[in-house]
DNA sequence: GTCTATACAGGGATAGAC
DNA sequence: GTCTATCCCTGTATAGAC
């Protein structure tokens, strides 16, 4: 792949991303992504194959979510737990916005998604379990709390300008959301 | 209006909350509602003026949220207010559906859904701070906490398949999840 | 009030020149 | 490898018959 080639299929990338996050799947057209990234129509079916294909090279970068060894400490690894897939998720805002309209969309590219995140919520669940054995950790249903977790989660992340209008903006800033949301959801699960 | 004129209004109505929540807004195209609803074509404009009404039509339904008194007292009215809201969008599956779907996406239509919901959010908010400043409640910000509330909920709420394919179904289904979010949240907040 | 037929804009993908 | 021009499909909305 020649320098120029990567710089056209890069743009492309970048631009498509904005848009989805912005517009959702179905409301981004290939025209617009074209025009965003100044670059004309075909070029997507040439360096991709289609609109769909552009999104699954979006997607792909979630396969560099990053990972964390585990300690056997409950308390400890649902802190780095959370601290490390915020971190990552806060970087990439775009893509957890994408992520967030897809999975409640229940999209025919949701299943793609799954299988990119479907280890971190299998390492979630671990988590609690394990804590739950060790009786550091107290709840009946490890499904129901990893679903309540993962929503805390999404809020924390999600950049929706509607959100903020409806709920307000953070209104202690020097402590951060990421704090909280470990306070938030440490306190609802422990013994 | 006549009672067959209702009937096709109706039918509508119905079968384009059934395909918006399954398909998004986007993907529901006026075509798949009449097909679904057993009418022709034009009946869409003729009757609403066009897919977007249709759609506000249906959130219409939304200023039937329940209303409830607060007695004061932090803990029963954050109980009171998780149970009469859940059972509201348990009961309107399609909607709840619908909700999420576009404040995810920050569409152009969130905003008249955040001028439904907003007495509601403002109602959770004033019923934490109310607790905080009774020393019930413990917690920093409380548009943070508003908005875990809501992810937590949100979840709740979700039909999604793709939820159930990625965190597993419910494993202990003689305890309510209606009863356990609110375990979760009350322990996440009180003092 | 409801239908069939159609207009017209916008979608994705591609042919063919360069 | 990239462009312009175009194809064909599907989207919404409407004209006009009944």
């Amino acid at each position: 792949m020649s320098k120029q080639e990567f710089d056209v299929k890069h743009k492309i990338i970048v631009s498509a991303k904005k848009l989805f996050s912005e517009l959702g799947y179905d409301g981004t057209s290939v025209r617009k992504i074209c025009d965003e990234a100044g670059v004309s129509l075909p070029l997507v079916s040439y360096h991709f194959g289609g609109k769909e294909n552009v999104f699954l090279a979006i997607l792909e970068q979630l396969s560099k979510l990053p990972y964390f060894p585990e300690t056997g400490d409950p308390k400890l690894d649902l802190q780095n737990y959370l601290e490390v897939y915020i971190s990552f998720y806060r970087q990439e805002r775009e893509l957890s916005q994408i992520i967030r309209q897809e999975l409640a969309m229940n999209s025919a590219r949701s299943d793609k998604i799954i299988s990119f995140i479907q280890a971190t919520t299998d390492k979630l669940k671990g988590i609690l379990e394990n804590g739950r054995d060790k009786g550091v950790f107290k709840f009946e249903s490890t499904s129901n709390n990893v679903r309540f977790i993962l929503g805390c989660l999404t809020m924390t992340f999600s950049k929706s300008e509607v959100l903020e209008i409806l709920i307000g903006q953070t209104d202690s800033s020097n402590y951060p959301i990421e704090k909280e949301v470990f306070d938030f959801i440490y306190k609802a699960i422990r013994s």
